[in-house]
RNA sequence: GGAUAGGUGGCAGAGUGGUUAUGCGUGGGACUGCAGAUCCCAUCUAUUAGGGUUCGAAUCCCUACCUAUCCUCCA
């Protein structure tokens, strides 16, 4: 596959090997609050990723970070007058939840940054030694001196950043543009210990620290949102690569663009943020998918109820050709059947993951299964259904519950009553039935003799 | 100021030199006892502006304008 890689900046062949793990970290989010919009596309994304490189025969190992220490947590803690820990517990298990209601189920471990407090300590160690990392008042910096590509990600070179200064200087610091690594001890904040002093660690840290862990100095994959190309994943180079003297820290980068609300990005500190759990009592997880899936994964998102509210009709109407694939009676079978869908929505996610392309066969697909649905013949129908399981299994935004429970006897003989109400010409009673099904997310649909039934 | 992506119909969003994107919306039709679902036809006569190259430009080049993201909170 294509794939556009952050760091060379162009479409590179993303060679990967079947007879290895397929090694990928994708930045999670600090569970300081529940997650908006602008994460759920990120992760979608990636997910999309992961299945897709799996249902192609790799063995990928989704590695995810959870920051559970940080600032925010700990003001926000204050605020809530709940300890840190246990606000950031709370906040971890809702986004589990979110995760599961967006059908993600791709990620392999969640790695908490409170729980690699080891490996931590240890490679601030080593860069200490190394002199690429030194000790102040307040904590632990990294030398930015040392590593001379710092910014080469995200096009800033070195010396530009001067210019663009805009933090406070700190005194302690050798050059405003390092960046800490170990913060000391202040009264009242959580802390663990180190041969340099109590402290917790820095945001960047924490990721090479976990992906050293799982993965070695290198690895396959790395994703994210754009917002954390600078300086996130330039630190996270910067660290790893001064660690392991490798010219690399992963193979691939690949950053998702943002979601923004009127023109604006989404984000906490700008109060715009509209949160996945707030969307998710109207629309389902792949209702939420399709609209995200839509756009290409690098493009920004303009956010709006509209867009969610015509990705849920999309939706719907391929829910709803699953169901009557399913559940209605086979035909005859139609001359020069189409095929090759599922190769050609495959050809477009081999071209730097292109979901929209993807849809759009899905959306032709649907029209013509539509229009010759009545002749398919049982081979047909299946066939049809395997597009719509692939499309389920890989991109999660085709919901495929039309399987009928045991409980069901009572719909078939509501609609058998109703069928023979119709036959008298009672159609008042019948549309009575037809009613009641419905309040109950009962569809219905008479298709010349017969009917068919299915629920929402 | 620097870096990076863009500016396409009512909306979202493809197309990287020559044929309908696709979806949503809107109008009409078919089907139906009526619905619903679905299909068909149409509509919107789309390419930020101005130059240039070319037989031919949404696509290549130049100029201008505009937008978003990043430039030490960020997915």
């Amino acid at each position: 596959m294509r794939i556009t890689d952050s760091l060379q900046k162009e479409k590179i062949e993303m060679d990967l090997d079947r007879n290895r793990v397929v090694r990928m970290f994708v930045c999670g989010p600090t569970v300081q609050d529940r997650i908006h919009i602008g994460h759920a596309r990120t992760y979608i994304f990636f997910d999309v990723l992961a299945r897709y490189l799996r249902s192609r025969g790799y063995d990928v190992f989704y590695l995810q970070n959870i920051t559970d220490v940080d600032d925010r947590i700990i003001n926000k803690s204050m605020e809530e007058k709940v300890p840190p820990e246990d606000l950031a517990a709370r906040n971890l298990q809702e986004y589990l939840k979110t995760l599961r209601s967006l059908g993600i189920n791709s990620v392999n471990f969640y790695a908490r940054a409170t729980l690699f407090m080891d490996e931590i300590t240890d490679q601030v160690g080593r860069l200490l030694r190394s002199g690429h990392a030194y000790r102040t008042e307040d904590g632990v910096y990294f030398r930015i001196s040392s590593f001379p590509e710092f910014g080469r990600l995200s096009g800033q070179s070195i010396d530009s950043l001067i210019s663009g200064a805009r933090i406070s200087p700190n005194e302690n610091k050798e050059d405003y543009r390092d960046f800490v690594i170990w913060k000391l001890r202040k009264e009242g904040e959580p802390y663990w210990g180190s041969p340099f002093g109590d402290g917790r660690p820095g945001w960047h840290i924490e990721d090479t620290s976990i992906t050293e862990s799982f993965f070695g100095p290198s690895y396959d994959i790395h994703g994210g949102g754009a917002d954390l190309q600078f300086p996130h994943h330039e630190a996270e180079i910067a660290i790893e690569r001064s660690i392991s003297g490798r010219s690399y820290l992963a193979r691939f980068w690949i950053h998702t663009g943002m979601v923004n609300i009127k023109n604006e990005k989404m984000s906490k500190s700008l109060g715009n943020s509209v949160t996945v759990a707030d969307i998710l009592t109207s629309f389902s997880g792949s209702e939420v998918r399709l609209a995200m899936l839509k756009s290409g994964y690098r493009s920004t998102i303009d956010f709006s109820f509209e867009m969610l509210e015509e990705a849920k009709i999309n939706a719907r109407r391929l829910s709803t050709m699953y169901m009557k694939l399913k559940n209605s009676v086979p035909g005859k079978g139609v001359d020069n059947f189409r095929t090759g869908w599922i190769e050609r929505m495959q050809d477009s996610l081999e071209d730097d993951m292109d979901t929209r392309g993807a849809i759009t066969t899905l959306n032709e697909f649907a029209s013509y299964i539509n229009s010759t649905i009545d002749d398919l013949s049982i081979e047909q129908r299946n066939h049809a259904i395997a597009v719509l399981q692939w499309a389920s299994d890989i991109l999660g935004i085709v919901d495929l519950n039309a399987d009928k429970g045991s409980s069901d006897s009572l719909i078939e003989s509501m609609v058998d009553l109703r069928n023979q109400m119709r036959k008298k010409k009672d159609f008042h009673s019948a549309d009575l039935i037809r009613e009641k099904l419905r309040e109950g997310g009962v569809y219905i649909e008479d298709r010349g003799d017969s009917t068919i039934w299915w629920k929402e």
